[in-house]
DNA sequence: AAAGGGCGTTAAGATTGTGTTAAGGTGTAA
DNA sequence: TTACACCTTAACACAATCTTAACGCCCTTT
């Protein structure tokens, strides 16, 4: 499964089916725009990882669209551009584009250059703070390693995928079926008394007997506190 | 004066003269090689910010070249080609190029994409070694020795490379989809297999039964360890 | 007080993932 | 051509993980 987020702005309709189906093929998750405006705020709104713009856009010219995003953000964009002029590529390439395509454009070249950007958002996305400490307990994501008091807990894939859910929430109540169908993707019935059995190893192992850490809601889900 | 310093790579001397032309009159400072081999002792010794390489190369390929720079650097490289097919670009593309170029090319185009990789570096100041130590391990890039306790080992190709990637994420727990990928360029559905193979016969000769310094993440993949 | 729903806990079985070995297959150099 | 190194694939044992079912507890409702 991925985990990138791309926004895609395109207002003809084919050409944008064209690419989320591509996207969707390629297990990418996809909002989309086709609007110049709305690409903005759903920029600002979802903060995608990648975002794929055309610049011919019915209100405001896509020149624009990458002007306002770079005021706040350096996300990386992709430009997929009926116009072919060496002219029109180094506008929106200096103007902050991160690449520039011109129509009629590969899919697969395409998501060969998402590919480039992939991996380098892996690189510095490591280099900023990707942990998460809560009084005794410490993930740290890169090496996907979960610490009690700076010794290494060994948890299993479910396991560490609950875990962070419910760091990633810290103070929320989630849902059973939210939980569920975050963790397991399809909601499958049954799942619920797993769950119950992966608190209760999950508890034992964070050596959370009382229930400080995770609380549990009667009737709606669990809980992550802050200590 | 611009401080970064260009390596092109290109047996055409007109066009060569034309790419380092465009950029001494914009203030790059530049050094040239005009073989692949050539190209690999460069990038190690002079470590340039960014690589200009034409793909047909009078000794080695192209991507070829690409692959061993990057083994142990993350420079950004870009692809300036007569091979215009897609299939050639998504290979070197996927072989770890940051942006593919043409023939023929504008030289305009080819300043702005430089400039958006200017941009990218300012952000992001990249570090590139020749050599790793990790213990008793000595990784050799520009060779492409592997030591273990000053005693040489040797490698098959696809041993070296797994190693190479594994010790340019230290600390990281790489996934195997994503080691596959990086390997073997084309993601097989039967080469899960061949890797768990590989990982038998890597850490049999680095000595490394108690998987001490190559951790198995179950479900996850694998994560070479700091010593 | 009894009944029942929701939850925690445990353990056994089913399932999946991994390490290891060895047998082919492929390509290359002598 | 043989010899050789290398890679892939299959097979199997074993380990880790997940699911499922059973049971007891607590709390609420009747």
């Amino acid at each position: 499964m991925n985990e990138y987020l791309v926004l895609v702005v395109e207002d003809d309709k084919p050409i944008r089916s064209l690419i989320t189906t591509t996207l969707k093929m390629n297990e990418y998750k996809y909002i989309t725009a086709s609007k110049g405006n709305e690409a903005i705020m759903l920029s600002a709104s979802h903060k995608p990882d990648i975002i794929i713009l055309d610049l011919g856009l019915p209100d405001i010219d896509g020149v624009e669209v990458i002007e306002q995003i770079r005021k706040w953000s350096d996300v990386p964009i992709i430009i997929v551009s009926a116009r072919s002029e060496d002219r029109d590529k180094i506008i929106a390439l200096d103007k902050g584009a991160d690449d520039y395509l011109t129509k009629p454009f590969s899919v697969d070249e395409l998501l060969a250059r998402l590919r480039v950007i992939q991996r380098r958002l892996m690189r510095t996305e490591n280099v900023s703070v990707t942990e998460y400490i809560n009084g005794k307990l410490r993930i740290d994501y890169v090496s996907g390693c979960v610490y009690l008091n700076d010794e290494e807990l060994h948890l299993t894939p479910i396991e560490y995928k609950l875990l962070c859910l419910l760091a990633k929430n810290v103070g929320k109540v989630l849902t059973h079926k939210y939980i569920i169908q975050s963790v397991w993707g399809t909601p499958d019935d049954n799942s619920e008394a797993s769950l119950r059995v992966f608190m209760a190893t999950l508890r034992k192992k964070l050596d959370d007997s009382d229930q400080a850490l995770i609380q549990t809601h009667i009737g709606i889900g669990y809980r992550m506190m802050r200590l």
